[in-house]
RNA sequence: GGGCGCAUAGCUCAGCCGGUUCAGAGCAUCUGCCUUACAAGCAGAGGGUCGGAGGUUCGAAUCCUUCUGCGCCCACCA
């Protein structure tokens, strides 16, 4: 079959893939092999493949392509999340834009029933997408965070730790989203820099005068007011401590307090106390007992509260428009002044976040927190890179109780029932209302109580709170804690971005020590960010994200997974370009190119001439050395998970050593046929590293695999064995690098002296005693120069008028050419040369000659610098000799 | 404000538990080649006093101090 002189994966990878699948090569059950597990951190359900799933989905399919090659029984759970908040925003937008209805209109199951519906139609795209990009999941196990069975999970999480007493429900000041109208955790609202204006309001004494002035970003929010403070110490307002000021416009009056926290420095050293509206003035009303007054609504909207009726029911943001004239016009307004903030938004909305009391469900976080920080610090769970280890201690040791309910219809509902008795509210939380129907009845001691009569919360959890049990769950861990999880909990590499440390990792771990009373996982590999070229992240808003569809279209999966890995070090951030994606292209049609080349020969049953059967038993026996020493490398850098490394080493030793050296060396002369060994032992050495590279680049290892022989049934290259690192004798390896070595030297003497290749060297002639003894035994001479030694020549034919002189190693080699060389230029070289040498022996000697460096310093080491010494007396002997014969012409 | 990290060739980075893998890789640049696998290619070349200044040491890109310039995380003052 004639085979094209470029590779085009579209034919290949889609045709492969189906082979793997339909074949169950994916499919792992638990069985007497080491198991070698992976849960791939589970993508928004109706997201689609970005350059970051790309990413660490590529890593994670080279993981576990890598163990499946060296035997383990390798599973990797794919699967995807509900996104509570993300995707029931999506959800609504859509019911608005396309069906035209509000979410408020609709009841709880009718909504869910859109939900489901939106699920079916773009849930599940994204792993599709996987699979294009060679993703090797155990698809049979895909899961869902909120399959039933999950569902169940989380539910009984909520229940073992409310019966644990970790988990408890309370009234905090917490972060409100006005638009999703739910509470966001911490790690949900982004703080950024923004332009805002600084109120100065003077609130006057209930006799019209003096009084205070106070500074604010809001003031729309002083109807809810409840006390000026000022700091005890500051003898501006002294006086003022203990009376009464009132509130503009609304005249309601509030005491002036004294309280630490004020800052005597910062604007008017007064300060609003709202402790409905701001975390601090929480606090510090708490302190002084002050009531609350929330004049804002869940919508984010003026309340009746708040008393200033041209405001009640506008849009706070709307409400502070209208504040300025209406101060101005009750001459409270002293200046307005632009200020710079730090402003909350959602993270999901992108609104400004409003702080809110209000009763939600919270872990306690002490006990869960304290094992899953000692794990990472005592490195039970390794991070790499082992930096992030600071970034979680700091984290994990400042943590703050959990909120994990959520004011959404979109996930788990939180299994809370609810019963009034005598005016006090009475909580069961169960796994089904069954029992909390029958504990309640039991409780309160009213046999005849319905589920009707009791009120399940309306709120479901964070995602989150689901999404933590992830590596237990989709093992059935809770449910058959005996079952498979047994087997491959814990699973070996979690591969993520750092990102979601603190969201997912560290959860996780928590999870796993207080639900399965083991580590998660072994190790985490955190991938860093992928970014455009000029370091931005990369994002729809900004447009610099590249399709990743097309991108796998352009260079296919092999040139895209090898552009993402080749410069993806272990967190480190990926500046993204197209043309790392060539790269790996370009590589592609080299190994087909060496395919097509081999694939031509003819075949003979002995080599033309003995120096052939030598020169290629040496090409061979070097390849098999070398690979030894490149699979070796592959080991390491795989146990440290510098993936990125190892394949940079198959990708150098496949394309120099591989094809630049090893193929030209053997390659037959023109119409001429290979002899059997040397081609036998080439398709073997080839397939050996199509194994080698296959983790990296599935689909081209795979297709080569097959083209380089008729290969029985079921013998594909994602089934076989990874190499195995054999042995190799290190002299003959730097023999071999010496002979190319010169070679190189030789073309870089033509290169620069304009010698056109189809206008070969008369003669190179050259001598030196390692290499002399490996070429000999090679033939080497022959290969792509003419070349014969020194020693070798007549005496007449020493004399070389036409030579030029390098040294490689402590060897010292002649070439000689036909054209006339440039002399004086040669000769400045040669003192260019000789001149570092003389700088290089001096720096040497100095040591030598420094008594504390002979005496202190080991052995080996000084027996070095003796070497060196000898080495550089050597050359420059070399180089003088060389100088004294141009110098003659 | 608290903490962490980074600075090495034009660009992106590796090396960093001191001493021949020590100044490296890829890309970019330059030179010469459409040579019978591949121009998505081949053969070569140039380019860095390892951010500045001190210190420890026989010896520092590598350890310490400090300065400068970046980046990130956490907290957040109205």
């Amino acid at each position: 079959m004639e085979l094209s002189t470029r590779y085009s994966p579209a034919d290949t990878e889609a045709r492969w893939y189906a082979h793997w699948e339909s074949r169950g090569y994916f499919r792992s059950v638990p069985d007497d092999r080491e198991p070698f597990t992976i849960v791939i951190p589970p993508p928004n359900v109706t997201g689609v493949l970005h350059m970051g799933h790309m990413l660490n989905n590529t890593i994670q399919d080279i993981l576990i392509r890598k163990a499946r090659l060296d035997g383990k029984n390798a599973c990797w759970v794919p699967g995807t999340d509900h996104a509570s908040i993300a995707t029931e925003a999506k959800v609504v937008r859509w019911l608005r834009e396309e069906k035209k209805l509000r979410k408020a209109d609709l009841s709880r199951e009718e909504f869910m029933g859109y939900a489901y519906q939106w699920k079916d139609k773009y849930g599940g795209i994204i792993l599709e997408q996987l699979r294009k990009l060679g993703a090797s999941c155990d698809w049979e196990r895909t899961a869902f965070t909120m399959d039933p069975s999950y569902y169940r999970d989380v539910i009984r999480m909520f229940v073992d730790l409310y019966g644990k007493g970790k988990l408890y429900r309370g009234l905090r000041m917490v972060n409100w989203d006005p638009e999703a109208k739910t509470v966001l955790s911490n790690e949900e609202v982004i703080y950024g820099e923004e332009q805002s204006q600084l109120f100065h309001i003077h609130y006057k004494k209930q006799d019209g005068t003096d009084g205070v002035v106070i500074a604010t970003q809001r003031p729309e929010t002083i109807f809810a007011d409840v006390a000026i403070a000022v700091n005890p110490k500051d003898a501006r307002y002294k006086a003022l401590v203990g009376q009464t000021v009132l509130i503009p416009l609304i005249n309601r009056p509030i005491p002036v307090i004294a309280d630490d926290y004020v800052d005597i420095e910062f604007g008017t050293g007064a300060l609003k106390i709202t402790p409905a509206h701001d975390q601090n003035d929480y606090e510090v009303g708490q302190r002084h007992g002050l009531e609350i007054i929330d004049t804002i609504t869940d919508d984010g909207r003026m309340s009746e509260a708040c008393t200033y009726q041209p405001i009640v029911g506008k849009d706070r943001f709307e409400a502070r428009k209208m504040m300025q004239p209406a101060l101005e016009a009750s001459g409270n307004l002293v200046k307005i002044e632009d200020y710079h903030t730090n402003i909350g938004r959602s993270e999901r909305t992108n609104t400004v976040v409003e702080p809110k009391l209000s009763l939600q469900w919270f872990v306690k976080m002490q006990s869960l927190g304290e094992p899953a920080l000692k794990a990472v610090l005592e490195e039970e769970i390794k991070f790499y890179p082992p930096s992030f280890q600071n970034l979680y201690r700091t984290w994990m040791e400042n943590l703050r109780d959990w909120c994990i309910s959520r004011q959404l219809w979109w996930g788990q509902r939180i299994p809370a029932w609810y019963y009034t008795q005598n005016g006090q509210e009475l909580v069961f939380v169960a796994e089904t209302a069954e029992e909390a129907l029958a504990a309640a009845r039991r409780e309160t001691g009213l046999a005849d109580l319905q589920l009707a009569d009791l009120r399940q919360d309306e709120d479901v959890l964070d995602t989150w709170a689901s999404s933590w049990l992830w590596p237990i769950s989709v093992f059935d861990g809770f449910e058959k804690p005996d079952g498979e999880i047994q087997y491959y909990y814990p699973t070996n590499v979690l591969v993520t971005g750092w990102d979601i440390i603190f969201f997912w990792v560290a959860r996780m771990i928590m999870a796993g020590y207080e639900f399965k009373g083991r580590r998660p996982f072994e190790s985490v590999y955190f991938t860093g960010m992928v970014r455009d070229k000029l370091r931005r992240k990369m994002s729809k808003s900004l447009g610099n994200s590249p399709d990743a569809l097309k991108l796998l279209e352009d260079f296919g999966a092999d040139g895209v997974r090898y552009g993402l890995m080749s410069s993806a070090s272990a967190g480190g951030d990926i500046l993204f370009d197209e043309k790392l994606c060539e790269n790996g292209r370009n590589f592609c049609n080299k190994l087909w190119n060496a395919l097509r080349l081999i694939k031509g020969w003819q075949q003979t049953d002995t080599a033309e001439t003995e120096a052939d059967a030598r020169r290629n038993a040496l090409a061979i026996r070097w390849m098999r050395e070398k690979f030894s020493t490149v699979i070796a490398e592959v080991e390491s850098d795989f146990k440290s998970f510098r993936i990125s490394e190892a394949l940079l080493g198959l990708y150098g030793f496949i394309w120099d050593d591989f094809c630049s050296w090893y193929l030209e060396m053997i390659k037959p002369g023109f119409e001429k046929p290979v002899d059997k060994p040397t081609y036998e032992a080439t398709l073997d050495l080839f397939s050996d590293l199509m194994v080698a590279l296959h983790p990296f680049m599935p689909f081209i290892t795979e297709e080569i695999w097959h083209q380089l022989r008729e290969r029985a049934s079921g013998d594909d290259c994602m089934r076989q064995r990874y190499p195995k690192a054999g042995a190799f004798d290190k002299a003959f390896l730097e023999r071999v690098e010496t002979a190319k070595d010169v070679i190189s030297k030789v073309r870089e003497l033509r290169n620069a002296n304009r010698i056109k290749p189809k206008d070969p060297l008369r003669m190179a002639v050259l001598d030196g005693e390692s290499a002399r003894a490996l070429l000999a035994e090679s033939g080497w001479q022959e290969m792509v120069v003419k070349l014969a030694f020194l020693s070798d020549l007549q005496p007449a034919e020493k004399d070389l008028p036409n030579s030029k002189s390098f040294i490689s190693g402590t060897d010292q080699f002649f070439v000689e050419f036909q054209e006339k060389i440039d002399v004086a230029a040669e000769l400045a070289k040669l003192r260019e040369e000789v001149e570092y040498q003389r700088g290089f022996l001096r720096s040497v000697e100095a040591k030598l000659n420094n008594e504390r460096f002979v005496g202190s310093a080991p052995a080996p080491v000084v027996e070095a610098e003796r070497n060196k010494q000898a080495d550089a007396l050597a050359r420059i002997a070399m180089l003088e000799e060389s100088m004294r014969k141009l110098e003659q012409e």
